[in-house]
DNA sequence: GTCTATATTGAGATAGAC
DNA sequence: GTCTATCTCAATATAGAC
């Protein structure tokens, strides 16, 4: 209660918290179109308030970008990711794809529409290609194996499967009708089995 | 020669013209970040040429979206889209959907980045929902009729279906190795039948 | 940790000549 | 149809007090 810092309610912010409220105005309005101005107001602080916090609104993004993409290379780094065939390890990597979208839909939800106009959004995009690739090489494998058809190209089936999971995020909402498990699981049975009966 | 409009090379802009450059500015940098500025740079113009053939950066804006929704709203009022089971009339317009986003790539892309920032924004996403819905309505019907599986929710379908579709526009490029024919087949090859052989 | 100024830049848009 | 100014406003960011 002296020097260390006891957190609650809201004025007297820390970078978390500034973070949290500046991503919901990024992602409301877009990054270009959300001012320090009204982000402030969405504060209740005056906007020189903000830059205490942080050195500028660019890094603000860089953050946000940051915490969605650790996100997405963890599902690379987890054991399943690198067990069994491959149609196994790409049902898992897609899996927590969608995990790590519903979990931090926010975040995720800013680095998918980051087009790389500055040197933050361009390092950001290149560690998401990264993460593509990865899993691009997975659909290759799991064709090689016979897991998947080969009347689909590869690159093609891989940009269908991350429309589909990327897009999630321009929809869901917790607490919804749909939970983000469930979810997982429609996504995978698209995927592989298709819509029809 | 005289009077009448003979229009050829590049300098001597019609309002066709100004728009293609435009859209293709506000697709690489994005709406917000693209200045008058820039834009008058990429045409080779003044800024205040520009105002010569519309009267803001939002008309701009307002015309391209326009494009875009035309040919969407275009391809339920074809007459395959009201011939035959509800199965095959889905196939036409998700067909259709395919084919106009590569058809009208730039206009659509455009659209698919709106947020509702102004009212110009608000009214074409409106327009986008009720596209949205009609091809919602196909997939519940088709479901009622037999031909999709019932354990997947229709509104997640649909949207599951759109995120593919709609991702199109983020990688797809005329004269590229995949042909748009090609590509609304594999389309509906994953979405109805899966990637699992 | 937050405030009230304020500096500075670049935006969208207009006026009026050619 | 395009130009060279120029207006006006809002943006990011800083200075320095409390």
């Amino acid at each position: 209660m002296t020097e260390t810092a006891v957190r609650r309610g809201r004025p007297g912010y820390d970078q978390a918290g500034i973070l949290e409220v500046a991503v919901a105005a990024f992602n409301e309005f877009g990054y270009d179109a959300t001012s320090m101005g009204v982000l402030a107001a969405r504060l209740g602080l005056s906007k020189s308030a903000i830059y205490h916090h942080v050195a500028s609104k660019d890094e603000l993004l860089e953050l946000a970008l940051g915490q969605a993409l650790d996100g997405l290379e963890g599902v690379l780094l987890e054991e399943a990711a690198s067990t069994g065939d491959a149609a196994e390890r790409l049902a898992h990597v897609l899996r927590g794809a969608v995990r790590v979208l519903t979990d931090k839909l926010p975040y995720v939800t800013l680095l998918l529409r980051v087009r790389g106009n500055t040197e933050v959004e361009r390092r950001a995009l290149a560690r998401r290609r990264a993460f593509d690739r990865a899993v691009a090489a997975l659909v290759v494998e799991a064709r090689d194996e016979g897991s998947l058809r080969a009347d689909v190209d590869p690159g093609v089936a891989t940009r269908l499967l991350f429309g589909m999971i990327n897009s999630i995020v321009e929809w869901y909402r917790p607490g919804g009708a749909e939970g983000a498990d469930q979810l997982a699981e429609d996504v995978l049975t698209v995927a592989f089995d298709g819509l029809r009966v």
